[in-house]
DNA sequence: ATCACTTACGGGTGACGTAAAAATC
DNA sequence: GATTTTTACGTCACCCGTAAGTGAT
């Protein structure tokens, strides 16, 4: 049987001309390229190059095997991938959400129920949210709108209404409710990664300017050490109290500041929506 | 990198279920399997047994992995077959005709020729012939007609005239000529590989028996130890000549017996037919 | 003189075998 | 008791590296 390492030293003589080169790049020493060259057309029973003196060089059988050596090293490497991919795949629950509020309730649960598997999430579009979905890449997705598809089972999950949230001294603070119009103009703190609800805030308050922060916590460190208003919701008014000290919330009333998230999986996968549930 | 070895293992102990199976059949020992699927797992880092303590079984990952392996074990031994099929092509030159007779002129010529590479000829119908010649598993073939065609180089190459071979007291060595017609009835030895001929005779003399012989030399001796007619051509005679010893050749006739022989290869080989005319 | 390949020799990894133990049927 | 897997240990193959030699540029 004709070993990888035998093909792979073939691969690289005919990638890099010379033995002495193909040796190099494989952090080998020559000679030993010289002898397994040898086994191999020993092995294959079948001259692969042609010598003189102090040259080597494939003949046309030799080109041949290269090109086969080739196929199956990739092949090989390939495989290695694959399987490495499909392990981590078990081991791991991927979840795509269109907004990162109801992976605040969820991943907790998610978290408990996999206790033996590494949860991870991110947020994205839906078109990307469904493509990966059907990919697999994703065991679930969230999305702000039912799916009405047999190719999925579609859940409704928890809803989410937006506020803004200011200090006592913003004017706005005293309202029992703000519209997007209103509100519009100001510049606002936000988080960068809330998914749709950025194109909301854009949308209706084409004036406003957004301030965005990477990093979830400094969110909160800036607007209590600021007068800026930011955006909460239900659900981080809950997740992170400590975000709410000194800050009033006044809901949007627009008919759009309000999600109702839906929970979506594949029908193969029924199950485990079930067992979330 | 994953060795073959590795691979050839996972294989046989997915195909045989145990270790020991496995090993009885690589003919290797039992712990030497056990070993190398550890190894296998190591070096992908990743589970692909579930293990009880006497038992142990491919998980879904393993079982990945050992269609992968068989996939990249089936391209190992197909290269290693295609690499020696070609080698060998390469040291062989295969000749394909219709009827032996050429061939006995020819494969002299083609000795000398190719004095580095081993000389090889069948005989076989024209549909055959044309078939392997297009597949390059015949460099040459002869045929008894021209193809008129630009895909091939075709050039006359030598007549044959079937004859009745006969011995002194038989009633035909007589005659100058004989047709299929007055032949016809009789029992003939005949050489069982004479290919077109043997249609011709059987077609035109439908009453006759034909003894075929498998054994060249065999159809000679039993040939001249009998008073039962046989065949000869013009080559024949020339060079089987200790074959004529007592015999008569009278020539048939029809036109019919007469073969007009063409050589034909492929046009990108048009070089070969130059060197052999 | 430098480069490229081969040959020769020595060393260490590792693939295999044998033996024995543990566990299951 | 028979079968199956694992562990332990010794051996040998073989893959690699170093060093030296040959031939070509």
């Amino acid at each position: 049987m004709i070993e990888m390492y035998l093909l792979e030293q073939l691969c690289a003589f005919k990638e890099y001309g010379t033995l002495s080169e193909a040796a190099e790049h494989l952090n080998i020493a020559q000679p030993s390229v010289s002898r397994a060259m040898k086994k191999l057309e020993d092995e294959l029973g079948v001259a692969l190059f042609e010598r003189q003196k102090n040259k080597i060089v494939l003949n046309q059988t030799g080109l041949l095997a290269a090109e086969y050596a080739k196929r199956i090293l990739d092949e090989e490497r390939n495989m290695e991938a694959q399987i490495k991919a499909f392990d981590r795949s078990l081991h791991t629950v991927n979840i795509g959400s269109i907004a990162p509020g109801p992976l605040m309730v969820l991943l907790p649960r998610l978290t408990a129920l996999f206790a033996d598997k590494v949860v991870s999430s991110d947020i994205e579009t839906e078109e990307a949210l469904l493509q990966k979905l059907n990919r697999n890449d994703y065991r679930f997705i969230i999305l702000n709108r039912p799916l009405d598809d047999e190719k999925y089972i579609c859940k409704e999950y928890i809803t989410e209404q937006l506020y803004i949230s200011v200090n006592h001294f913003h004017p706005i603070a005293t309202q029992k409710s703000v519209t997007f119009a209103e509100a519009d103009g100001q510049h606002f703190i936000m988080y960068s990664r809330v998914g749709f609800w950025e194109n909301i805030v854009k949308e209706k308050m084409p004036s406003a300017n957004f301030y965005k922060q990477e990093n979830l916590e400094a969110v909160g460190e800036i607007a209590a050490n600021s007068d800026l208003p930011s955006f909460s919701t239900n659900i981080t008014q809950k997740i992170l109290p400590s975000r709410q000290n000194g800050r009033i919330n006044v809901p949007f009333s627009n008919p759009e500041a309000k999600a109702n998230y839906y929970l979506i999986c594949l029908s193969e996968n029924k199950r485990m929506i079930k067992d979330l549930l």
